[in-house]
RNA sequence: GGGCGCGUAGCUCAGCGGGAGAGCACUCGGCUUACACCCGAGCGGUCGCAGGUUCGAACCCUGCCGCGCCCACCA
C-alpha cells in the first residue's frame, strides 16, 4: 500500500522534489556509477588496495535475503574504502553449483516435458543447464543492480569460465601430483534420488523414528542376538563383531555362525570398537553399508558384499529380496526372520539419528563406491595454522572455536559427482589400467581403450578457488599480485566449513602459505519477525525485490545494516524496512530544510559560533570517530544505529530547530547556513555506504559536485567537541522539555504561542538575550512569546540546571488546569524523593564511602544534592498553587 | 555424547560491574512555514529461577529451568 501525500510546501530547494521517490531514481544513478567506471579497480593507481570477493550466488534462482545481507555489509565496506582513498574492489561473479542447478533443471525438465536428463543425453543436458545459467544469471545480475551493490562488472566471473577451469584443473594436477587427490572404494553417502556422491557435510541428520529389531543368529549355545535399525543390511552381513574383553562371547570368537535367511556362515570376531555395555554387546558387520561395519571388515578381512545399489537391492544377491526397494526390503526382511523365529526384541518407534540428502531430503545410503578425495590433513592443519597465528583472523573470534574443531577433525573429502552439471574430472585411464591426470595445457591421452572419468568435482571445489581463480591464477596477473590476499571475506557463517574452510586450505596450498584474505567477517541469518528461520515450506520468506520495490533500496539496506551485530541472527519484517525508508524520507526533508535556507558546504564555518554550533560539530566529529571505529570492527548495526540517532535525535530534532531560530537573525544567519552545510556534508557522505542512492541526490544537490561515490570520507569534518557548549545546550533541552512537558499537561495547544518570562539564563551560565543565545533558543523551541503589555503569569516552570535555578513564568491567558498541574508536580516530586532516598542509602553505607572510586562516590553526592533541591523547589511550586475548584 | 550461544518493555534486540535502553507497538495532544513516512508529551521491565562473590550485580561465579545452533561412526 503505497500513500502518495500531498506536497505541503512548494518552496524549492535547489531542484529537489519534495518527495524522495527511490523507484524512479535509483536505476538511473546505478547506470550511472557504472558509466562513469566508479566501481572498476585499477591495480596500477598506487593507491592502497583493498578487495572483497563476492560470494557467488547459485544460479540456481533469484537472490534473496540472505544475499542482500552478504551484498549490503560488502558494499558498506568497499565503499567507505573507496571514499578513503583505496583502490577498491568488489569482484562479482556466479557459482554454477552443481548439484544444486542441475536438480533445479532436472525438476524443469521433468515438469515441463516429462523428460529425464537420460533422455537427453549428456551433451544436450548441459546445453539445457547452460541455457537456464543465462536466465537465471541475468536475473541475478539485475537484483545486483537493484541492490545498488558496487561491483567491478569488468572483472564478473563464474566458476564454470574457461579461466576458471583452467584453475581448477591445475590444482587438480598440482594434488594429483602431490599425492593430495586420490581415488579409492570407500564408504560414502549415496544419494539414491540425485545419484551421486556427496561430502560428509552435504548430509543433514536428523532424528528419525525408526525401529531396532534383535535377531538371534546362530542357534543354541552358539546364538548371538545383534539389534540394528535397518534389517534389511543383514543380508549384507559376513560376521558378528564382540568386544575382546567379554567373556560372554569369548567361546565363539573365531567360530563361524549361521546367517538366517541368506544361509551362510560367517565368523564371529573380536574388535575393540564394540562397546560391550550396548545392547547386547554384539553387532551384526556390514561392511558395504555402514563407515563402522566398514573398518572393522577391514581389520579383519571381512568380504564386502554390496547388497543395496541405488536404494534398492542388488539383483544378485542370491535372496528373494532382490531388486526390491530398501524399505520395502527392511519390512519383506523382518517379517521373513519373524516367521523363522528369529527376532528377540522390537523397539517401536525408535529415534534415532538419520542423513538425508541436504539437497532432496532423501535419506542417504552408505555405500561402498569407488570415488576421488582429497586428503585433508595436511591442508587442514595448514589452514587451521594460518588462523592460530593470525595471518587471518575471523570475526566475531567465538566463531574460530567452531572453525578449529572443525579443520583439526577433517575426514577426507569425498570430491567426485556423478553429476553432468561441473568440472569434468580431468583424469583418463588407459587400456591397460594407466591412470594420466591431465593439466589445461596438455593434451589427454587418445587411442583405443583410452576414456576420460565421466565424473564431475564438488561444486565446492572451484568455490574453493574462487579468492585466486577469479583474479586470475593460475596465471600471473597484476589482479593477482595487487589484491591476493583479499582483505575481507564476508558470508554467513553457515558456509564456514563448506566454503570458508575449503578456500583457507586452497589458496594456502596454492600461494605458498598467503591465505586467501586477511580477515573473515560472518555474519547471522535472516529471520522472519519472530526470529523463525525463513523457508519456502512455512511461507515466510520475503523477496528482496519486493522490499525495494515498496521501500526503496536504501531502506533495505539500512534495515540490514542496523540489524546486523556480528555472528548474531537477526530478525526482518517489512516494519523494519518501513521504519528504514522513514528514516530516508527524514533524512531527504531535513535537506530540503536546509537548501531551501541556503545552507551550503562551500561557506566557511562562523568565527563566532554559537552554542548550538558548537555542539553539533562536536557531535559530529564525534559520530565520524564513532562511526570509523565501529565499522573498522564489523559492528554494522552500532554504527548504523550511532549513525541513525544523530541524523534523527540530534540533528534533526534539536539542531536544526535551534537553526530555525539562528536562521532568522542575521548575526547567526550565514554562519548557520554554515554548519547545516557542512554537517549535511559529512552527514551524507557517512551515511553514503549504507545508503548510497539518496545521499547522492542529496549531496550532489548540496554541492553541485559530481558525484558522492568518489568523494573523500569526511576525516575531517566537524570540530573538538566543546564541552561547556554542549553541557548549555543540554540545558537548553531541559527547559525546553520542561516548558513542553508543561505545555501538554496544560492542554495547550501545539501551535500557539504563549506570553511568557524567563529569569535566571545568566545567573545558571546560559548566558542572556542575544543571537544563538539560550533565551532565543527556548523561545524558539517551547514557543514562547515575549511579554508583552498586559503580561500576567498563571504559572511558573522552574527548572534546576547544573548552573542555577531557571524560572520560566508563564501567562496561559486564564487560569490552569490546577489538577493537571499538581498531578505533574507530584510526579516530579516523587521521583526526586526516590532518587534522594536511593542516594541516602549508598552514602549511608560506610563500605560504600570507603571502598567505591572517589569519582562514584562523588557522583552520588551530586545527585544527592540535585535531588535536595529539586524537592525543595517543587515543594514549592506545590505550595504556590492556587487552592484547586471543586468539580464534580 | 561433545561444544557454542541465548533467555532484558507486548514484539525484535542493544547494554555485559556503579543512575534499566532503542526501533516497532500502545496512550494522549497536535495540519507547530523540512517532514503526518511527521511533531510533542507519556505509559510500559522483581533484566528466566535459586544461590554465591562484591561496598555495589542485568552484567562476574555455581547450580537449575527453558530455547537455539554446530559437531559426533549412539549398532
Amino acid at each position: 500500500m503505497t500513500e502518495t501525500l500531498p506536497p505541503r510546501t512548494d518552496r524549492p530547494a535547489r531542484g529537489l522534489p519534495t518527495q524522495w521517490n527511490p523507484g524512479e531514481v535509483e536505476a538511473v544513478l546505478y547506470q550511472r556509477w557504472v558509466d562513469a567506471g566508479y566501481f572498476e579497480a585499477d591495480p596500477g593507481s598506487g593507491r592502497p588496495p583493498f578487495c572483497i570477493v563476492i560470494p557467488p550466488p547459485n544460479v540456481t534462482g533469484s537472490l534473496h535475503l540472505g544475499h542482500a545481507m552478504d551484498h549490503t555489509l560488502i558494499d558498506v565496506l568497499t565503499r567507505r574504502r573507496r571514499m578513503q582513498g583505496y583502490d577498491a574492489l568488489w569482484l562479482p561473479g556466479m557459482d554454477h553449483a552443481g548439484i544444486a542447478t542441475q536438480n533445479v533443471v532436472e525438476r524443469r525438465l521433468a515438469k515441463d516435458e516429462g523428460r529425464s536428463r537420460h533422455d537427453l543425453g549428456r551433451e544436450a543436458f548441459v546445453e539445457r543447464v547452460w541455457a537456464w545459467k543465462a536466465e537465471s544469471g541475468g536475473t541475478i545480475l539485475g537484483q545486483m543492480r537493484r541492490l545498488g551493490d558496487g561491483v567491478d562488472w569488468s572483472r564478473e566471473r563464474f566458476t564454470l569460465d574457461e579461466g576458471l577451469s583452467a584453475a581448477v584443473q591445475t590444482v587438480f594436477k598440482k594434488m594429483f601430483d602431490d599425492g593430495l587427490v586420490y581415488r579409492a572404494e570407500r564408504i560414502i553417502n549415496w544419494c539414491p534420488r540425485c545419484r551421486t556422491a556427496l561430502s560428509d557435510i552435504e548430509v543433514d541428520h536428523s532424528e528419525d523414528e525408526g525401529e531396532l529389531v534383535s535377531i538371534r543368529y546362530g542357534e543354541g549355545e552358539d546364538a548371538i542376538v545383534v539389534a540394528t535399525t535397518r534389517v534389511e543390511t543383514m543380508l549384507g552381513d559376513t560376521g558378528v563383531a564382540v568386544h575382546p574383553d567379554d567373556e560372554r562371547y569369548a567361546h565363539l570368537v573365531g567360530r563361524g555362525i549361521e546367517l538366517p535367511v541368506v544361509g551362510r556362515t560367517i565368523p564371529v570376531v573380536a574388535d575393540a570398537h564394540v562397546d560391550p555395555a550396548f545392547g547386547t554387546g554384539a553387532v551384526k558387520v556390514t561392511p558395504a553399508h555402514d563407515p563402522n561395519d566398514f573398518e572393522i571388515g577391514r581389520r579383519h578381512g571381512l568380504p564386502m558384499p554390496s547388497i543395496l545399489d541405488e536404494g534398492a537391492v542388488v539383483s544378485g544377491s542370491g535372496t528373494r529380496f532382490d531388486g526390491m526397494d530398501r524399505f520395502a526390503a527392511r519390512e519383506a526382511v523382518r517379517e521373513e526372520l519373524r516367521a523363522q523365529g528369529r527376532i528377540v526384541a522390537e523397539k517401536r518407534p525408535y529415534l534415532h539419528s538419520v542423513g538425508h540428502c541436504s539437497r532432496c531430503d532423501t535419506v542417504i545410503e552408505p555405500r561402498l563406491s569407488l570415488q576421488w578425495f582429497v586428503k585433508v590433513a595436511p591442508l587442514a592443519r595448514a589452514a587451521g595454522d594460518a588462523v592460530r597465528d593470525g595471518r587471518t583472523t575471523i570475526h566475531p573470534k567465538e566463531l574460530e572455536k567452531r572453525y578449529f574443531d572443525w579443520v583439526d577433525n577433517m575426514h577426507d573429502w569425498t570430491i567426485s559427482r556423478q553429476l553432468w552439471w561441473g568440472h569434468r574430472i580431468p583424469v583418463w585411464y588407459g587400456p591397460d589400467g594407466e591412470v594420466v591426470c591431465v593439466g589445461p595445457d596438455e593434451r589427454p591421452p587418445s587411442g583405443e581403450g583410452w576414456y576420460q572419468d565421466e565424473d564431475v568435482l564438488d561444486t565446492w571445489f572451484s568455490s574453493g578457488l574462487w579468492p585466486i581463480s577469479t583474479l586470475g591464477w593460475p596465471r600471473d596477473t597484476p589482479d593477482l599480485r595487487r589484491y591476493y590476499p583479499t582483505s575481507v571475506l564476508v558470508t554467513g557463517y553457515d558456509i564456514l566449513f563448506f566454503w570458508v574452510v575449503r578456500m583457507m586450505m586452497f589458496g594456502l596450498y596454492v600461494m605458498d602459505g598467503a591465505p586467501p584474505f586477511t580477515h573473515v567477517y560472518l555474519h547471522g541469518l535472516i529471520r522472519d519477525q519472530h526470529g523463525r528461520k525463513m523457508s519456502k515450506s512455512r511461507g515466510n520468506t520475503i523477496d528482496p525485490l519486493e522490499l525495494i520495490d515498496e521501500y526503496g533500496a536504501d531502506a533495505l539496506r539500512f534495515t540490514i545494516a542496523r540489524g546486523s551485530n556480528p555472528g548474531a541472527d537477526m530478525a526482518l519484517s517489512t516494519e523494519w524496512v518501513a521504519g528504514s525508508r522513514n528514516f530516508t524520507t527524514k533524512l531527504w526533508n531535513a535537506s530540503r530544510f536546509a537548501l531551501g535556507n541556503g545552507a551550503s558546504a562551500a561557506l566557511p564555518l562562523p568565527e563566532q559560533p554559537t552554542d548550538a554550533d558548537r555542539w553539533i560539530l562536536g557531535r559530529l566529529r564525534e559520530v565520524r570517530e564513532q562511526t570509523d571505529a565501529l565499522l573498522e570492527d564489523y559492528q554494522f548495526a552500532k554504527a548504523t544505529e550511532g549513525l541513525y540517532h544523530f541524523t534523527w535525535d540530534e540533528f534533526c530534532d534539536w539542531y536544526l530547530e535551534l537553526a530555525k531560530a539562528q536562521l532568522a537573525d542575521e548575526a547567526t544567519a550565514d554562519g548557520t547556513r554554515a554548519v547545516l552545510g557542512h554537517v549535511l556534508d559529512a552527514l551524507l557522505k557517512l551515511l553514503h555506504p549504507v545508503i548510497p542512492f539518496v545521499t547522492e541526490v542529496l549531496w550532489t544537490a548540496l554541492t553541485g559536485e559530481e558525484s558522492v561515490v568518489v568523494t573523500p570520507w569526511p576525516v575531517g569534518a566537524g570540530a573538538p567537541a566543546d564541552p561547556a557548549a554542549a553541557a548549555r545546550v543540554a540545558d537548553v533541552q531541559r527547559l525546553v522539555t520542561e516548558v513542553r512537558r508543561f505545555r501538554t499537561e496544560q492542554g495547550i495547544a501545539g501551535g500557539r504561542r504563549v506570553a511568557a518570562r524567563v529569569e535566571g539564563l545568566a545567573a545558571a551560565g546560559l548566558g542572556e538575550a542575544g543571537p544563538g543565545g539560550a533565551d532565543a533558543a527556548l523561545r524558539s523551541l517551547a514557543r514562547l512569546d515575549a511579554p508583552g503589555a498586559g503580561f500576567a503569569p498563571t504559572a511558573t516552570v522552574e527548572v534546576a540546571l547544573s548552573g542555577g535555578p531557571v524560572r520560566v513564568e508563564l501567562d496561559t491567558s486564564g487560569a490552569i488546569d490546577v489538577a493537571a498541574e499538581r498531578a505533574r508536580l507530584g510526579r516530579d516530586l516523587a521521583a526526586a524523593r526516590k532518587e534522594l532516598e536511593q542516594a541516602d542509602r549508598k552514602l549511608g553505607n560506610p563500605k560504600f564511602t570507603e571502598k567505591a572510586p572517589a569519582d562514584v562516590v562523588a557522583g552520588i553526592r551530586g545527585r544527592r544534592e540535585a535531588a535536595l533541591v529539586d524537592i525543595e523547589r517543587v515543594e514549592g511550586r506545590l505550595a504556590a498553587l492556587p487552592a484547586e475548584r471543586q468539580s464534580s
